[in-house]
DNA sequence: TATATTTGATAGTATTACTATTATATTTGA
DNA sequence: TCAAATATAATAGTAATACTATCAAATATA
């Protein structure tokens, strides 16, 4: 048992691995792998070899990798979302909880040593790198309706509640945050990698200053 | 030879298919099948059939079908740069010409009948739905230096240039428009998909008008 | 008409994404 | 504590995918 569980639809896997100690090694390694070479590259069977199994063992948690990439993900943000708590209780305002949200978006993080078998930074490297591949897919609408969104969709009603309280007649509280949210993963890639796409050569703060610009200007009354 | 002609990178392809009746029959048929069912599920194979040829043919203009795709993008980002270039002399004012940008990169659009073999509007929606996997490889930094971003970084430098007309001080034209072309992007495909993050249900009207809102009060000397 | 190029037809290989089977541990619970 | 249930390891096998290679027929070009 953890000091901390993050809960994550049934849906998301065959067998839950944070019950079982290969189902947390499946966990840590295949965070590990993917970030290392890349979503693609990496296959159930390197995913046995990887936690000393085999690829029938990685099959009895997950239905398939994409299955993974989704469980993965949604731990991120539903750990995500349980930190915002915590922080938001030491801040008073709407603006200030905003603020912090969006640094914790885009500041690196670090290990949360109640949950040893998830490193939380490398993790959070790995939805910045993949994070948009589990919803474009044929099957978005049926895999919607399991639930492998949730995660994503919590975090952007809560931010969104906070933009209502500063402003009740923003009318795209929504549509700013998935907007938000998702800028926040794609300006560190493109820092990284394509950084004629991005102003942040002087690092994440100029993305967080960005991001936090851009916001408080859309919601203000005016 | 077209009456149009949209340069794309020649890292992009084998064996240009513009210049063969079956390099646009590739193009125009891994449009529709890539749209129909989803870029994982086309194969070279599927491709051959549909274009009444063989697997190898394909392989002989693309090596891949990642390079296809990222083909096919870059196309597009070519040629709506020469449809804003075409309706930007008809305005007079920067931020005129920032609106009209973000209405082309919503609002669906009409087959350009100068050029017969790539219906626009279903590239659009390709585009809308498969956009972020041409960039989110491991690949990313080789690819880079043989262009296969070079479409999507000149309309994010033209954009952010208008901005810069408006403001001369704002601090992140390209970070600005690279988030809002991705938004442009994700709304439409959450509105269709994904409601709950987007605030859209009235239609692709009211995309454009938040992209409108947030790009404009963000820019706003204040 | 000779030559080069493009295409079609076919074959073959390594890898991937699974499914199935069985023997052996390990856990549970009566 | 022993039997039953469950989990895992080891292995095998299949269909599909992502290519590469070969060669002959068709077509264009000089």
């Amino acid at each position: 048992m953890n000091a901390l569980n993050i809960s994550v639809s049934t849906k998301l896997y065959n067998k839950n691995p944070e019950e079982t100690d290969l189902g947390k090694r499946i966990l840590s390694k295949s965070i590990e792998l993917m970030e290392d070479m890349g979503y693609e590259h990496v296959t159930f069977k390197k995913i046995g070899l990887a936690i000393e199994s085999t690829e029938a063992s990685v099959y009895r948690y997950f239905q398939n990798k994409h299955q993974l990439l989704a469980y993965l993900i949604n731990w991120y943000w539903g750990w995500l979302e349980v930190k915002m708590a915590q922080e938001f209780m030491m801040l008073n305002s709407a603006e200030d909880k905003l603020k912090r949200a969006i640094e914790l978006l885009v500041l690196p993080m670090d290990e949360d040593e109640r949950i040893p078998h998830i490193d939380e930074g490398t993790l959070q490297r790995l939805v910045v790198a993949e994070y948009p591949k589990i919803y474009l897919t044929k099957e978005v609408d049926a895999e919607n309706e399991e639930g492998y969104f949730l995660g994503y969709k919590r975090i952007c009603d809560t931010l969104g509640n906070l933009a209502l309280q500063i402003n009740p007649d923003y009318k795209y509280p929504h549509s700013l945050f998935s907007t938000v949210i998702s800028a926040a993963q794609s300006q560190q890639f493109f820092t990284e990698h394509l950084p004629r796409l991005s102003d942040a050569a002087t690092g994440r703060e100029a993305i967080v200053e960005f991001l936090t610009e851009m916001t408080l200007n859309s919601i203000q009354k005016r």
